[in-house]
This record gives structure tokens, sequence and C-alpha cells, in this order.
DNA sequence: GTCAATTCACATGAAAGAGACCACGGTCTAGTG
DNA sequence: CTAGACCGTGGTCTCTTTCATGTGAATTGACGA
């Protein structure tokens, strides 16, 4: 076992392609952003009054996944930080993703969140949220400083939580004696401002900033700068042209491109290449795909994965099936493992789960007099469903 | 033959409950001087 | 007297159930030609 191990990270350490993988990580802020100079420029601007400690505009940006808001609003908040230091501004900028399970996904937990990164010790549940609530208010109002505030797929927390909190956020400058704050909101969905409260609508959307996809010209550019960073050897022009397209085709979405590069290099790596081929990109697309769902249901719950066994065997017989189908295969097998089942209404939400993670394909169609359900297609490669069966076989080892 | 009403079989939404986890404050114990 | 164990209360969070309401087109049946 030893000696076999040794090999592997023998074949590892010795030649890596990667002269700086970290570049290709999608937390990673570049020194340039090629393509964007028109929105740096107007969120700059919008936020300059900062460094007189004057409070800036609400600014609300919104885009697709991968189009750059993340991480510019970081390489701003990064260069004012830094600025507001050198002339002595007290500004903080305090930002989070609203998105991210477990962390700030809820009121208490993006309260907790927001009073941890202003030094706060806060427990992960027992206290009032409202009490959070002032607390946070208290710290924030200590000395005289301008707070500005970013929320990151604030859209995510809104659709759980209600425009509550951000009503309140907003509204707080009124609350406050000494500090002054301000918000940046980011969404990736386009329509997000529609359908809120039109106080924090005209309030959070002072300023607005769009941020358009990349085309598969632009994210070329970008791909060809990050793989200068990243690989020890220069990329073939080809293959990041294939790398581009992949992601255009999507919807332009540059953390996707620089994820599929990623991959392409760690399997290029894994065979002892020096360079990265194009066989290497539709092994990483495909790679990326098959984690992402296998991963999925490796750590789903329990009846996740009894109702996802049910819509496999389903698929073996044919091609599409209605949710009543579903269920009553779903009830035998529950009453073979011997689990209690759950009622349909619970069923029908775990299989929309499964069409928003891709799974499968779910479309609501009317049979007339013969009533309105869903039709369910399994959408997942028949080579991934071979180990989705191996690994649903052993969580219940049937 | 045409057209609106009916009807089916669920979808979809809202609310609320169960049970796990946790903080806080009060009370009870045991150990200390 | 005091530190720590132990409780009860009240909070959040996730998963789930219950109850209520919504929905789109095939079918039905009334109606007029």
């Amino acid at each position: 076992m030893a000696i076999k191990l040794d090999k592997i990270f023998d074949s590892f350490s010795k030649k890596s392609i990667f002269k700086n993988k970290i570049v290709l990580q999608s937390n990673y802020t570049p020194e340039t952003i090629p393509h964007r100079n028109e929105q740096i420029k107007q969120i700059a601007a919008i936020l300059a009054p900062s460094l007189r400690l004057e409070r800036p505009s609400n600014l609300f940006l919104y885009g697709k996944t991968g189009t750059g808001k993340t991480l510019l609003v970081q390489y701003i908040k990064k260069q004012l930080l830094e600025r507001a230091k050198k002339q002595k501004v007290n500004l903080s900028i305090i930002s989070i993703n609203c998105k991210l399970k477990k962390v700030a996904d809820t009121e208490y937990r993006i309260l907790a969140e927001l009073l941890r990164q202003l030094g706060e010790v806060v427990p992960a549940t027992g206290l009032p949220s409202n009490q959070l609530y002032k607390r946070f208010v208290e710290n924030i109002d200590k000395e005289k400083r301008l707070l500005i505030l970013i929320l990151d797929e604030i859209d995510e927390a809104v659709e759980r939580i209600g425009d509550k909190l951000l009503y309140n956020f907003t509204r707080l400058n009124s609350e406050l004696s000494r500090t002054q704050i301000s918000i940046i909101g980011i969404s990736n969905n386009l329509t997000f401002l529609d359908n809120i409260d039109p106080r924090v609508k005209s309030s959070l959307g002072e300023e607005e900033i769009l941020f358009p996809p990349y085309n598969a010209i632009e994210l070329r550019d970008i791909l060809r700068e990050r793989a200068k960073e990243a690989f020890k050897e220069k990329i073939d022009e080809g293959v990041i042209a294939k790398c581009a397209a992949f992601a255009a085709k999507g919807h332009g979405d540059a953390r996707r491109a620089l994820d599929l590069l990623r991959v392409a290099g760690e399997l290029a790596e894994r065979e002892s290449k020096k360079i990265v081929s194009f066989e290497h990109i539709d092994k990483a697309n495909e790679k990326i795909e098959r984690d992402k769902i296998l991963d999925f249901i490796a750590t789903c719950p329990e009846h996740y994965k009894l109702v996802l066994q049910a819509i496999i065997q389903l698929a073996e017989k044919k091609e599409k099936f209605f949710t009543s189908e579903i269920y009553s295969v779903y009830r035998e097998l529950c009453a073979k493992v011997k689990e209690e089942e759950r009622t349909q209404r619970r069923v029908g939400d775990i299989i929309r789960e499964f069409s928003m993670q891709g799974l499968a394909d779910l479309r609501v169609i009317s049979r007339g007099r013969y009533g309105r359900t869903d039709e369910i297609k399994l959408s997942i490669y028949p080579h991934i469903v071979v180990k989705a069966k191996e690994i649903l076989k052993e969580s219940f080892n049937l």
C-alpha cells in the first residue's frame, strides 16, 4: 500500500503542469479584469464619495452567474479599503454571500455572519433574531464611520425569507446616529427587483448596473490571461477557444470556463501530459457534470435517494412518466426498505428539486379531462446512471 | 358544428408541527475554606 | 460560599404534513343552424 501511494505522490509532485493553480479558482481576484472597464468605472464613481465619508448611493448589480459581479465588487472593495487606510478614513466594508448554505441563508444567519465579520462572537443558534439585530445596530453605531454592506446573491435570501430584512437594512440610516450605511446588492436574477416591496426597490436601486454575459471572444481573453499565470506551458489557442465556446454555449459563464480549464489541466496532469489538449476539455466537461450529479446523489437525504431510485427504475421501462407513477414505485420501495413513506406533496417537491439539480426534466402537462400533472424524464447520461445506481444500491444495502 | 361550463388529477401555496440543536438564567449540588 | 451540573424556557432550522386553492385542456352538454 505504502509503495503504491509513494508512486502516486511521486508522479504528482514531480512535474505539475500548473505554475499557480489558484489563479483558476473562482475566488481568485486577478489584477486586471478584462471587458469590464465600463462597470468598474461606474461603480468606482458611485462609491468614490465614501472616501470623504459621505454616504454613496445604494447600488444594485445584476447579471447572470459568472459575469464578474462578485469579482468586480471584491476588487473594488480591496482598492477602496487600501485607499481608505491611506487617507485614514473610517470606512468598513463587509460582504456576505446570502446563498451559502449554513452560513448566511436565513435572517438569523445573515445577521450572525455580519456580526462575526464585525468581530463579535455569535452562537450559531439559540438567540432571538431581533436581539441580533439590536446588537448589529449597536455595534456599527459605536463610532462614527461609513459602512458599506455587500449582499451577494440577495435574490436567494429574499426568496427564502422575504424582503423584511432588506427593508430594515434600507431604513437603517434613520436608526443610526453616528454611522452611515449603504448597501450593495448583487443578484443573479434579472427580474429580482420587480417583485419586492416598492419601497425597498426604490431605495436599493438608487443606482443599477447590468452585467451582460461574456461572449466567446471575451471569454477567450479572460482564459488566455489566466492561463498564462496558471500554467507553466503556454496553452494552445485552440484549446482556449474550445473552452470559451463551451462556456459561451451556456450563458457566458466565466466561472464555468475557468473550472473547465482547471479540471482539464488536472486531468492532463494525472495523465502525466505536459500540455492540455482538446480531449482533456471534453473529458473535463463530462467530469464536472458527472461529479456534480454524483456528489448530489451521494449526499442527499434518504428519501431523495428512494425517489431517485424510483425514477431510475421507471426510466428503464419507459422514457416519460407521471408523478403518480413515481409515487407508487416509491411507496413500494419504502415498504421494501421499511421506511416510513412521505406524502405525495412532499415527493412532488423532491422531484422538483431533482429537476433544479439537472437530474430530471420536468414539464407540467395537462391531459385535459384526465387531469394535470408533471411529466418527468430522467435527464442524466446512461453512464452516469450506472454509477448513480451503484451509489444508491450501497446506501440502502439492497 | 360551436362554445362555454365542467371536470380531473394533480400542482402550487401557506401555515403549522415535530424534533434537533442551542443560549440563557435560575436552581441545586458538592467541594472548599 | 462558590463553581459547576442540571433544568426549564424560549429561540432557530430543517423536514415534513395538512389544508386550501389554482390550473389547462379534453370532455360534456346546451344551443343554434
